[in-house]
DNA sequence: ACAGTTTCCCGTAAATGC
DNA sequence: TGCATTTACGGGAAACTG
């Protein structure tokens, strides 16, 4: 009879944070004969959940009781927001910190609950439901693994709580994964992902079974680190994703970014091409990483180069449409020219990347104005640099206060907080 | 009988962040005789204020009472340490707001107090004693005027308590407040200020009367907008005080950054050396940025050229001792050439900073590695780009910080604020 | 409307727990 | 000890509130 619309959580829903607002809102279906008092819901946190199932209990820190309301839209529903929501986990639960130690906490499903009852002609009618699984995270950094539970869960379950879901995790078809990645991207970053992109991601994922489409894949494989890396696939996948939306938005939404292409098949796209031609793709080896690879004929022979990835703190010093019209490449000294000229297969960069070009920031009078430029320097018998040395640091002796201290011994001290810096 | 201590946190004492941690340490300078009971401390905010005294009102949000316990060290005395203590803002004191609606949050005083009792002989005795006065922010961006506050009353009045400083505040002479100020940089840059660059910030603060040692700074003029621009003297200050904690300690350490000069006294300085001299100094129009200014010759005509400031976003894309290795200026598409030769008045450059310059980053094998380096583009018609009008001066202060001394006597004690970095 | 002030909360760093 | 998880809080920005 009711029905709980989700935490709102713009972006991801069905993550909450201990310590941070969420709101839900709860709708009764029916329409109630003569109602003429207030309809309370209450809402409460993993109610009746069987002792031992989760390992960590929370509670809802404020306020969860609020009267029902005719709905100001349209069909005079009666409705509910509840707003200012916060949730805290319980201490000191001894002893029965959960059976399930060997789920991670973002696999670790939890629900809201919802309960109204009322009288009408002398019988009491008690009204319950709940949200979908939830999962509960303490900081963000583990939103990605969060995100990766709700997913699988929604994807590969229909039943509205099954919150062991997580126990004995089913498999994913490699076509409903695909559609679930490109989902993703068009999502958050407006433009999904093409046949090729998702080809790759395949490959990488499954070897060279992408072929049949009815290969599965593992939670483990899609939510666990990869052998040797520090990193699972659905990490590396969403720091591309936060770096997109971050940093390459345009970019990536008028298509200029391959992104996902193997070394060889990067090779044997460009090696056809005019000196010059470049393309754009995702770093594999380092999380939300962007790098160009163009290639170049010395000596009637064809070379490729890729430089070292940009990452988001070089992006923000410096948007990537700008790099891509600055950066250099010194020769032993030689002037520098970029060596960017045609986006693959040939667009002209200035083409393709003009109207995304910052504007040079207007000039300060008494100042020249300044601006940085990627540069790489090659050396023709080494590829890169020289060797040197770093230097020690240097001492720095804040002065402190102790000019009082000691001697003054009487009574009282103080207090110390955290004001510093 | 119970004798206060400094903030033993090294950074900025008396300043309290609400919602955020702080410590405080209150001694018991006489030995008590037959203490054979537990000696209680209670913390109280704010205790007996005059209602209306204040505009806000806070209390301690933890725990408030702790036993007094024998000191690790040496003496023996009794002594007990407040930690994790938190305020949090009482609302809804409706209508009593406080009188003082004229003073700002950070000119507003509080204190903290401390009581005990005990019994001995049949006579009981109560022991009471409280903090200097503190400032009360809730975010770090009132830290700056919190500090100023800190300073100047520490500067002015040996006065225990009196919590309505502000109402009227006496003004500061100039020699010490240059000696304050000095000091600042000193203790948290780990290099004072000299005599040259005093003088520059006193005539910034007063004009030319800085001759006289005797001239006196008023609060306003030190810690209230500048007519015309949207900061303080004392931020303009700070903001370059946080710069070289971040970004140019070393450099600063080594005095390398003479900083603090006046336009006039910068051309004179440079138009007798070498081309190629620079020397570096701070905006003086925007908050926290380092620029340099070069000397050159063309045309047998001596010439100036300061590049657009460096702020802390630039300079954590890039170290400031990189920018001065890597500068370049472009003429007309020729070759880039760095202009920088000589730090004033003659070291070459690569003397004075080569221990500083960063290593290039190491090699990751597949990729071409890649540096931003700063550069500036000129146009031959005109000495610079765009024309452009550039602002006037920021004004300066100078200060001393014997602060705390001598009311030491009696009763308490500090607190620091545990903002740290 | 607005300025001063507080709240909110991400993201990094440090602390804690297991 | 190392890894997983939580806490802490600076810093930018939004929300508040007179």
């Amino acid at each position: 009879e009711k029905q709980p619309c989700m935490p709102t959580h713009p972006q991801k829903p069905l993550i909450i944070k201990t310590g941070v607002q969420f709101t839900t809102k709860v709708r009764l279906l029916v329409k109630l004969p003569e109602v003429d008092y207030q309809l309370k819901v209450k809402t409460t946190f993993d109610k009746d959940l069987p002792p031992g199932r989760v390992s960590r209990q929370f509670f809802i820190l404020t306020n969860n009781t609020k009267v029902m309301d005719i709905e100001d839209y349209s069909n005079g529903c009666l409705s509910v927001d509840f707003r200012h929501l916060q949730l805290k986990e319980k201490k000191y639960i001894n002893g029965t910190k959960g059976s399930e130690g060997l789920l991670s906490v973002t696999e670790e499903l939890h629900s809201l609950s919802f309960e109204a009852s009322f009288t009408v002609q002398g019988l009491t009618i008690d009204l319950e439901t709940c949200s979908l699984p939830l999962v509960v995270i303490s900081n963000v950094s583990q939103l990605p693994g969060g995100w990766a539970s709700v997913m699988w869960y929604n994807l590969l379950t229909d039943e509205p709580r099954n919150l062991a879901f997580f126990g004995n995790p089913p498999r994913a078809s490699w076509s409903q994964l695909s559609e679930v990645l490109s989902w993703q991207f068009s999502t958050f970053a407006g433009r999904g992902l093409n046949k090729e992109q998702l080809t790759m991601l395949g490959e990488k994922l499954l070897g060279q079974h992408v072929s049949c489409s009815d290969y599965h894949v593992s939670w483990s494989k899609f939510s666990k680190n990869i052998p040797g890396k520090p990193f699972s696939f659905w990490m590396w996948l969403d720091s591309i994703l936060e770096l997109i939306k971050k940093h390459l938005l345009p970019v990536w939404n008028e298509n200029y970014i391959m992104g996902f292409v193997s070394k060889e098949t990067e090779r044997s796209l460009l090696k056809d091409r005019e000196p010059g031609t470049f393309l754009l793709r995702f770093s594999e080896s380092h999380l939300g990483g962007i790098t160009f690879t163009w290639v170049e004929n010395s000596n009637g022979e064809v070379k490729f180069n890729s430089v070292e990835p940009y990452t988001k703190n070089r992006l923000s010093a410096l948007p990537f449409a700008d790099i891509i019209r600055d950066y250099k490449v010194i020769s032993d000294g030689v002037v520098p020219e970029n060596p960017l000229k045609f986006l693959y297969p040939d667009i002209p960069k200035d083409d393709a990347f003009g109207r995304l070009y910052n504007s040079q920031p207007s000039k300060v009078h008494p100042y020249i104005s300044s601006t940085l430029i990627p540069i790489s320097e090659l050396r023709s018998n080494t590829s890169t640099t020289l060797p040197s040395c770093r230097s020690p640091e240097p001492p720095m002796t804040p002065g402190e206060f102790n000019m009082l201290n000691e001697h003054l011994c009487f009574d009282i001290e103080t207090m110390s907080s955290p004001y510093s810096e």
